[in-house]
DNA sequence: CTGAAAGCGCTTACAG
DNA sequence: CTGAAAGCGCTTACAG
């Protein structure tokens, strides 16, 4: 295992001062072509590669960025890190990503680690609970930093926040499920309490205010295995309820499954929305219907504006909702032609 | 924003040197127990965090492990990449991870940049084609690396390759597709040509011809949406056949949308077995039979595998096929008592 | 247009 | 047990 080639011996195959063999990979104006094409075939001649951990030293700014997410697992963080990533690295950043699984023991740990490798910047969609052991550190660090789709930590001036609406997102599917003629609503899945929850709660609470309606809630954890149940507890507990707003669509999924498990016929007997819309919703049968929020777009929105943050000092606002638009599918709009069997 | 401090600002702090600094961070016995409580104080009162950039450049190792993934959104992926970084963030290496989403380009890109920030270490799941690019950076660099789950470079004392043993988990499979009546057994989705087609094909292969069975294969994208065009074909082209293997998981989710649309009664008209059991099998309806890779162990077993590698210089085999087994659930056992609607 | 020199924040022998 | 000094691979004024 020899040596990793640097900067010094680039120089010597290249007969020039190492000065220069730094300008060339700056692409910097002021050397000579005839110069900047000796140095350039030096570097593959000795299979060189730049150091960027040195360079950062001198420089600092080492284009890492920090991503912590709380749950990697879940498709809609997958999702919204995955395009995240592919955007920094378009411009050229490196991203470190790490998955605290809703842990904030875990989340103070790798905030800690990833200031250590010197990240320019953190992107982190927050675990509930310990905030200052997380979100200190950072602000000693002085690095920007944004909060994305959880809001815990209140500095939002030190923390920017950003978010798809989701106050809008849920007053959108509940007005279109009354439109579709629902008479009785369930509101289900998600954790008592979240802000998120709450967001996407109140929406909907809203629109059925509006309408007159009476609201009933079936909080739980925002998984399939409490959407299954949550299809038999409604058709068991409360028979008129005719349709359903799910937290997330991976509650929504299950209560899918939970209705085809019971036999009761989505989009005719009952209707159901999601929320999120993740790419699964179109390949579901039937179809869900989901409020789409654009996770890949705002993925990306988030990278440019953390790097514009970053690279211009351009300060993003306290907190930025992003716009979300419905998705009917036939879990909402009744079945297709060839539904029955 | 004001200057990252250094050792330096805790030993004035402090008023020990820096390289009593510096040792107390590497907790050295060397140190009397009051100056390092000493220097604890200062670090912890001036808010000091170690530098890693400028340590590595001493010591070349960054602490940081490059992963790189063909499709990230893929839950099997997700998954791997997931517990893979946990296991590694347990015993202090921060991933830094990237999807090339099947893109060769960039994957050389990554590849390149990840060496450049100086990992210690890669994993890659490679996407096909242009492999010189990607691999004969990592050669130069002389880092370990591994390739996981698709064997793309042929050099693998240099890239060992590890993956869950495909051709058991299709005989296995197929045997209990056998052994539960099914007459007919389909092989659907998978690229044709590809290694991973053609190991989880084989053992299919392999068990039919043991029973005197005629194969039939439906080769495709290895997608929700190409099971569920399967499911149709399959019942309008070959109303014979009454089960079906699938390539991997999503596309027997997607066969299993296509028979609910079809009005075939999974379980009991026809049998489906997945592949790589991800998460969503126990949950959907009915449940998914599926072979079990145990791909977080694997993450997990990977993790270990490259840090004693690259800690202890134990270099892993060639080859290494990891156990799997077959998990029974509804959609080839039959349906479950309260399955009639 | 190019070279010599200092410095980024650490670690590591080497003295004391 | 602790300090002074060199060096890791770069960049950046500053001379020439």
């Amino acid at each position: 295992m020899k040596r990793r080639p640097t900067i010094i011996d680039v120089a010597r195959k290249a007969g020039v001062s190492k000065s220069t063999v730094s300008l060339v990979l700056q692409n910097s104006p002021q050397v000579r072509a005839e110069t900047r094409d000796l140095v350039r075939a030096a570097i593959a001649d000795i299979g060189y590669f730049y150091n960027r951990a040195a360079a950062n030293l001198r420089m600092s700014n080492a284009g890492l960025i920090g991503l912590v997410i709380n749950d990697l697992r879940n498709p809609f963080f997958t999702e919204f890190a995955t395009s995240l990533q592919m955007a920094l690295s378009a411009r050229g950043y490196a991203a470190v990503v790490a998955n605290t699984d809703e842990d904030p023991d875990v989340q103070a740990q790798v905030v800690g680690a990833m200031l250590e490798h010197g990240v320019s910047a953190l992107i982190i969609s927050p675990a509930y609970g310990k905030e200052p052991a997380t979100f200190d550190p950072i602000v000693r660090a002085a690095i920007p930093a944004m909060q994305v789709l959880r809001n815990v930590e209140p500095r939002m001036d030190l923390f920017p926040f950003a978010v798809p609406d989701y106050v809008e997102g849920g007053r959108l599917a509940t007005e279109h499920l009354l439109e579709a003629g629902a008479r009785r609503i369930a509101f289900v899945g998600g954790l008592q309490g979240r802000a998120v929850t709450r967001e996407r709660m109140s929406g909907y609470h809203a629109a059925l205010k509006k309408a007159g309606r009476e609201p009933l809630v079936l909080t739980g954890r925002a998984t399939r295995a409490f959407g299954r149940q949550a299809a038999r507890r409604l058709a068991d507990d409360h028979p008129e309820v005719d349709a359903a707003l799910c937290f997330n669509d991976l509650v929504a999924l299950g209560m899918l499954a939970g209705c085809a498990e019971i036999g009761r016929e989505v989009g005719k007997d009952f209707r159901i929305v999601g929320f999120d819309d993740i790419e699964e919703c179109a390949q579901a049968w039937p179809s869900l219907s989901s409020v789409h929020c654009d996770i890949a777009g705002f993925g990306e929105r988030i990278a440019a504006t953390v790097l514009d943050w970053l690279e211009d000092g351009v300060t993003p606002p306290p907190q930025t909702l992003t716009p979300v638009e419905l998705v009917v599918r036939e879990s909402s709009r009744g079945r297709s032609a060839n539904a029955f069997s």
